[in-house]
DNA sequence: CAACTATTTGGCTATTTGGTAGAATAGTAA
DNA sequence: TTACTATTCTACCAAATAGCCAAATAGTTG
């Protein structure tokens, strides 16, 4: 039985985990509105570049988001447009509840 | 700046994290099905309670279930509904990229 | 009361995560 | 080539997480 559920949940599962953490979720926004290198992302965050550059691989490996070489930087772009959407429902905490 | 994207983003991260784990997304879907008291979910999922009983306390703190007790019972109930909507978007590993 | 069921909590271990610094890689430009 | 910029990769550490068992708690029933 609960193999069947890890099989069922767990694709599903990931990119919920991947989508859970402030620094991603404010990249996934940002890559909404244009595709951003990560110098660019970086100096908007203010973490280390290391720490972007491993926020950035989490958001690849669950699908969210791919990358191009632009000259000598790596451009990042929202390749899962529709996770845009789940913001709607998570502003709950403003009074929003669906 | 940094700070100002935890503000921002982190209660709507925190509850993508809690979504983020293949039990408690059944868990949630099963509550969207109906009210389930925790020795159900514990048989279904087939993990020890105390593991069923932390899922449920994290899906708690992150305000997507509430529970009541019944007897000798606590039943759990999907509080913030939304949730159920956010899989259509998450089914994007079968090719349903929206 | 005692015995029982249902659930939560605490303790423990193993694993994962988030963060940083520094080395390595890839491209640009002198 | 060398120097430079942008990014990733490799340790490494501290903190958080997931899992289980056992003890504690809450309610029911005899």
């Amino acid at each position: 039985m609960k193999n069947s559920i890890l099989e069922a949940y767990s694709t599903e599962a990931a990119a919920f985990k991947a989508l859970g953490h402030p620094t991603r979720l404010f990249i996934v926004h940002q890559l909404g509105k244009r595709d951003t290198c990560v110098c660019e992302l970086t100096d908007m965050v203010g973490d280390d570049v290391s720490t972007i550059s491993k926020h950035l691989s989490v958001l690849r490996s669950a699908g969210i988001v791919d990358s191009t070489r632009k000259g000598n930087q790596i451009i990042y772009r929202l390749k899962l447009r529709c996770v845009l959407n789940l913001s709607v429902c998570a502003n709950f905490k403003k009074g929003k509840h669906l």
